[in-house]
DNA sequence: ACGGCTTTGGACAGATCTGTTCGATATCAC
DNA sequence: GTGATATCGAACAGATCTGTCCAAAGCCGT
C-alpha cells in the first residue's frame, strides 16, 4: 500500500517498507493497542533491531502508518475529484469513493476513528487524527464555497457528519449500502442549500 | 451508574459493582486493551481475587461492561421517546438525546465502535456490539414504520446513518454540534418520504 | 454468637510487551 | 575486491498483563 520513500519498483522491497507494509495491515485490521511489535517485524521479515534503528521505537511506527494512511486516502479522493468537472460532483464523488472503499473486503472503518478509540489525548495518535479532521473539514467546507453554497460553514458541518456517517455505518454493519445512503442525503442537503451559479 | 443487580441504595457499593463502576469509567475513557486488571482493581478497591471469583475474567468483566451500557443508552433513548407524543417527535427525541450525550464532559463516543476498533470478529466485543446494532435498526425502523413511512427500510437506513455521523463526528470533533447539525437532516429525511397518517 | 459466604492482601506463575545490545552477515557503491 | 552501510538473529532486561492460589479477616442471616 502506502509507499513513504520513493523505492524503486525492482526487487524486493526495503526494510523500512516491509515494516510499514505489515503495520499497515496489522494495525489497521486487529488495532493497534492489540498488535504486538514481535507480531508485526514477524510477518515483515524483518529483525527487531532494524525496527528500532529505523523507526526508534513503536510510536514513530504508529505515526508513519497513520501519516501514510492520510496521505493515501488524500490521493484517492483527489483522484476522485479530478474526474468531476463541477463542485456538486465533486462533492458526491467524495462519497463514491467511501463507497469503493467499504467495498473492499478488508475495510474495517476509519483508520482514524478507530486509533481514537484507543488512544490517549495527546498520544501520536491523537494528533494525527486531529490533522486528519482538519483535512476533512477543509475540504468539504472548500468545497461548499466553490459549490456557492449561501452557507459553507453549514453545508460542511453536514458533509461531515454525512462521511462520518457513512463510515461507522459501512464499519459496524459490514456493508457498503451506507455509501449510497449518504448519497442520496448529499443530494437533499445539496438540493436545499442554495446556490449562487 | 449502570447497576447491574438490585441492590439497596445503602451503604458502600458491593465489590461487584464498585468493578462495575469502575471498569465502565477505565474502559470508556482509555479503551479496552489499554486498561488492565490491575488499574480496575486498584480504582474499585477491590481485591484481585475477588474479581475473578465474581467474574471469572477479564472478558466476563468486558461483557457485563458493554451490556450494562447497551442497558443504560436503551434506557436513556426510551425515557427521552416516552415523553414524545407522535413518532415523528419520538425520532427526533432520538438526537436530542444524542446531543446531552454529546454534551457531557466525558463523551467519547459510542463505546460500541471504540470496543470494535480494539476488537477481533468473534470476541465479546464484537458480540455485544452486534447485539447493539440490532437494537439500534430495530429502533429507527419500528420508529420508521409507526411514523407511516412509505419505505420504512430506506427511512430507517438513513436514520441510522445519520445517528452514527453525528456521534463519530462529535467524537472526533470533541463538539455537541452535529446533534444539531444531524437533526437537521434527520427533519429533512422525514418531510422527503412521504407519510400514510 | 455462630457458621457460611464474601472479600482481602499478597505472593506467585507464565505469557507478552517494548526496547537494548552486539557480533555475524548480506547488500551495494566504488 | 573493499569498505561502508543496512540488516539479521538471537539473547537479554525490565515492565506489564492475565490469571491462580490461599490463609486471614470481615460481613450477614439466623
Amino acid at each position: 500500500m502506502a509507499r513513504s520513500s520513493v523505492t524503486p519498483e525492482t526487487k524486493k522491497p526495503s526494510a523500512r517498507d516491509r515494516l510499514l507494509a505489515a503495520s499497515d495491515e496489522l494495525f489497521y485490521n486487529e488495532g493497534i493497542h492489540t498488535v504486538g511489535i514481535d507480531r508485526v517485524i514477524e510477518k515483515a521479515g524483518v529483525a527487531k533491531g532494524s525496527l528500532y534503528c529505523i523507526f526508534g521505537g513503536k510510536d514513530q511506527l504508529i505515526e508513519t502508518y497513520l501519516f501514510n494512511r492520510h496521505q493515501a486516502w488524500m490521493e484517492v479522493v483527489q483522484r476522485g475529484m479530478d474526474a468531476a468537472d463541477d463542485p456538486r460532483a465533486k462533492i458526491l464523488a467524495v462519497f463514491d469513493e467511501l463507497g469503493t472503499l467499504f467495498a473492499a473486503p478488508d475495510f474495517r472503518g476509519c483508520a482514524f476513528v478507530n486509533a481514537t478509540a484507543e488512544a490517549l489525548p495527546g498520544s501520536p495518535e491523537d494528533l494525527a487524527a486531529g490533522k486528519f479532521r482538519g483535512w476533512i473539514h477543509e475540504l468539504f467546507f472548500s468545497l461548499a464555497v466553490a459549490a456557492g453554497a449561501v452557507s459553507p460553514r453549514v453545508l460542511a458541518d453536514q458533509l461531515v457528519v454525512l462521511y462520518d456517517g457513512a463510515n461507522t455505518t459501512a464499519q459496524m454493519d459490514k456493508t457498503a449500502a451506507p455509501a449510497v445512503v449518504a448519497k442520496g442525503m448529499v443530494r437533499m442537503v445539496l438540493d436545499s442549500s442554495s446556490y449562487v451559479s
